[in-house]
RNA sequence: GCCGAAGUGGCGGAAUUGGUAGACGCGCUGGAUUCAAAAUCCAGUGAGAGCAAUCUCGUGUGGGUUCAAGUCCCACCUUCGGUACCA
């Protein structure tokens, strides 16, 4: 007999889907638990480490807590439009609807061989009819709510994948998927209006059980910032320059303005400026400037011929162009407060500009002064020795009598951009009627088919693919009947990714996107697991569409509006070497490897025991045997297991990896839950015979990870049903305590001597005598005083002497 | 630059949150088994000194608090993530 995991395996995944052990009973009376990990993109590559990662430790989550009594829901599926799908399709020149199925399959099939404990009857793929049908739904109704709506833009484009991107998809001013140079491009667009739900986003973020991390990253993501808006006014015209501040108290040492080379005022006032051709020049070149580039040195350009007027002291300022002033964010213009503030410092210092501070502190000698808490107002007026904390609210509510500002709020965070001229996506449900202009598509008429077409291939016109489809384009207006076009740009590929929890409670339902009863029942999802790159993406975009579903009545006033009680996030897994897997470097390692050689017990195990699982760490080929040798050895043990003869030290042992591997698992410590598992093995080993009950309650703790293996041990003690609904066992505290303990007994903080003490035992003058006379520790305390005898029971006993 | 996390044997990593540092695993050394090897089993394994009992040093660096510091405080160094002029 030996252990064979490739066939043992096999075996139980047939059993677990012929079974259907993994279903979980809507609306069963039965509390529930819904796990989740992020639905993998059926990509070519097939699954990779990281998704083993996550997947294996929910299921392990999950499994426990199916054992604890829960309904467990752990459902899966496909998220499979977008671009990987797609660059795949382009790759292989083959339709991606042909790539995509098959990919599914190859997905699938590494999926069941991992053994996770996925309710399969729930699948859905995001490219299935009857489930983007209802995420072209949600469209309709934010279109309904004014929350979708298109707008010329001037957004970030690709130039390799020729694509439209979100902020959140430029990582480091290139492309996130393909590195591709981005630069910025005027289009029309579909933006999802997600600023208005910036605050609910960031006060959400209070009632739920988040990594800290991803909070804040969250909150600085969003980026609120509160301050006013204020209008100056530009000498001998009618314009007026609005900008927005979070130091309205530095308005007095406002010196000059500078505005973003794309702000409208420029063209407005060219008549105007002086120097309007070199401005010009200017302009053109940042505009070439990728974001990063602008960041280097801090140029620009005066206005000459125009000056603003300080609406609080009424001086005249000068007025430039700068790259540094974004047009994205606040008006694309700023009041420059070079005595406090850094960049207007290094921009006065340039060009020459004057320096004025309004609040005491500081040497402006040197550098900008930001302090805010310190320091009395100067050189105001009459404002003249106020604190900056009283002074705020005082200019701010004079500038709102004067009708010269207004508090305002402001936010890094953009409306989200949701047009994406690609092929492989959710076409946007819009018809366009030159008559009644934007008009959704009938919801009856719903899902709007994608339509299979030859060339699917990104244009370098930067229209959709779909565009060239002329009959499918061509439709009547459902308003006047006459001729209109349907919209030709699809949705990114997180509009499926947005709400795929919510359908697994009611996948199939063909009349509402989910039955209020088991949306009720199932949701909020209890755990979400998945990687700390989608923080600022689909984390923040699903609780953005989930609070938007709640308030249109779609989710449950019982469910709250916040889809996750608790988020966490594994390490990322890295190749050989300790850096980032990329197939460049070679070092990719591919789990089917691994599972081929040692079963995908092995892989599952040896991915929890690595390191702790919210670190990076690198994987290694020496250590996977380890892992193997020890799920061979409890293969092997089940030759010892006779009787029901318990001694008291392994009942110890076994009551204290009980309590051990429980918290372990709650607190995803499943490192060292592998370590207790291993030491309760080797101990059994040591013995002769190892009792039913106890091998039993071993198996049980070790299901959750080695899962075949239990199962199969389970099996062959003569169990009929599977392990996977047995009862969690419970740990005794009394008896995982030891009798007795060795306590150390430190001279002067040195480690000098040991004793062996009943567990719980007191400080007492007896046992003090008793130790002092402990022949070992004469020579450190013979004829010196004893300044202090330190007892702490169960840990520690320290001797001062002098 | 700013924000966050982390630095412990040859390696991955433990350490009840201030109480015997190095659990568990890999690797390595020696032995058993074998014609031989693989596999398996037993013993050892932080560094230095000693035949030994034992002693000294030891958790990135330098200081501090404490009977006691990997753990707390101050300063610094390094690595990895996040972010990029957000007015």
């Amino acid at each position: 007999m030996e252990y064979n995991p490739n066939n043992l395996e096999k075996k139980w995944q047939k059993y677990w889907q012929d079974k259907k052990i993994f279903q979980a009973k809507d609306n069963d009376k039965k509390k529930k638990f819904y796990g989740l990990i992020e639905f993998p993109y059926p990509s070519g590559d097939g699954l990779h480490t990281g998704h083993l990662r996550s997947y294996t430790a929910l299921d392990i989550v999950c499994r426990k807590r199916r054992m604890q009594g829960f309904n467990v829901l752990y459902p899966i599926g496909m998220d499979a439009f977008g671009l990987p799908a797609e660059n795949y399709a382009v790759k292989t020149n083959t339709p991606p609807q042909i790539t995509t199925q098959k990919n599914i399959a190859i997905f699938n099939k590494q999926l069941t061989s991992g053994g996770y404990s996925f309710d399969w009857s729930r699948f859905l793929a995001t490219t299935d009819q009857d489930y983007y049908k209802w995420t072209q739904w949600i469209f309709i109704q934010m279109f309904k709510k004014g929350l979708a709506y298109k707008a010329k833009e001037n957004i970030n484009w690709c130039t390799s994948c020729h694509i439209g991107l979100a902020n959140e998809e430029v990582v480091n001013g290139v492309c996130e998927r393909c590195d591709g140079k981005v630069v910025k491009q005027e289009k029309e667009q579909w933006l999802l209006k997600i600023t208005d739900y910036a605050d609910r986003l960031i006060e959400g973020l209070d009632k739920i059980d988040f990594l800290e991390t991803i909070k804040k990253q969250q909150k600085d993501w969003i980026g609120r910032s509160e301050g006013a808006e204020v209008d100056f006014k530009i000498k001998d015209t009618n314009e007026i320059l609005r900008v927005f501040t979070t130091r309205p108290d530095t308005l007095f040492g406002s010196t000059f303005m500078v505005v973003a080379p794309e702000q409208e005022i420029v063209l407005k006032l060219k008549d105007k400026i002086k120097n309007y051709t070199q401005v010009n020049k200017y302009i053109a070149k940042a505009k070439q400037k990728t974001d990063i580039q602008r960041g280097k040195t801090k140029t620009g350009i005066e206005l000459k011929g125009i000056k603003a007027i300080n609406p609080v002291n009424n001086q005249e300022i000068p007025i430039f162009v700068a790259d540094y002033v974004l047009m994205t964010y606040g008006t694309g213009a700023i009041m420059a407060v070079p005595a406090h503030d850094q960049r207007d410092y290094e921009f006065a210092k340039k060009y020459k500009l004057d320096i004025v501070p309004v609040i005491a502190g500081g040497d402006i000698k040197k550098k900008a002064y930001t302090d805010t808490n310190s320091g009395k107002i100067i050189n105001s007026g009459e404002y003249n020795g106020l604190t900056v904390k009283e002074f705020q609210p005082k200019i701010v509510q004079w500038l709102d009598k004067n009708k010269l500002g207004i508090k305002a709020i402001n936010y890094k965070l953009h409306d989200w951009i949701f047009s994406r001229q690609r092929y492989w996506g959710e076409p946007i449900p819009m018809v366009h009627c030159d008559k009644c202009g934007w008009l959704p598509v009938d919801e009856k008429d719903l899902p709007v088919v994608l339509p299979d077409i030859k060339d699917f291939k990104p244009t370098k016109d930067g229209q959709s693919p779909l565009a060239k489809v002329t009959d499918w384009v061509k439709t009547k207006c459902s308003q006047c009947k006459g001729e209109a076009r349907r919209e030709t740009d699809v949705m990114p590929n997180w509009a499926g990714s947005n709400w795929y929890f919510i359908r697994y409670t009611d996948p199939k339902n063909n009349k509402e996107l989910v039955d209020k009863q088991k949306a009720k029942y199932w949701l909020p999802v209890d755990w979400y697991n998945g990687g700390m790159e989608h923080t600022n993406l689909h984390l923040l975009y699903s609780r953005f569409v989930f609070k938007f579903l709640y308030d249109i009545g779609v989710i449950p006033k019982e469910c709250g509006d916040e889809p996750y009680k608790k988020r966490t996030a594994q390490g990322m897994i890295l190749g050989k070497g300790g850096i980032k897997m990329s197939k460049s470097k070679g070092n990719v390692v591919n789990p089917d490897d691994y599972v081929k050689k040692y079963g995908s017990d092995t892989v599952r195990v040896y991915e929890m025991f690595i390191g702790p699982f919210d670190q990076a760490v690198a994987l290694n080929d020496k250590g996977v045997i380890g892992v193997y040798r020890f799920l061979t050895k409890v293969f092997n043990l089940q030759t010892k297991v006779k009787g029901n003869k318990q001694d008291k030290d392994t009942e110890k042992l076994l009551h204290q990896t009980i309590k051990k591997v429980s918290d372990d698992i709650d607190n995803m410590r499943f490192n060292t839950a592998v370590s207790a598992l291993m030491i309760l093995t080797n101990h059994f080993e040591k013995q002769k015979e190892v009792s039913k009950d106890s091998f039993s309650i071993f198996l049980k703790l070790l299901s959750p990870f080695a899962a075949h293996l239990a199962e199969e041990l389970w099996n062959k003690l003569g169990n009929k049903n599977s392990i996977a609904l047995e009862t969690w066992p419970k740990h005794k505290d009394k008896l995982a305590q030891a009798e007795m303990i060795t306590l150390g007994i430190q001279v002067n903080g040195k480690l000098r001597d040991s004793i062996a003490l009943a567990f719980n035992i007191e400080a007492s003058d007896k046992l003090k005598k008793e130790i002092l006379s402990r022949s070992k520790l004469q020579k450190y305390i013979q004829g010196k005083d004893i300044k202090k005898f330190i007892h702490i029971k169960n840990r520690i006993i320290s001797i001062v002497v002098k």
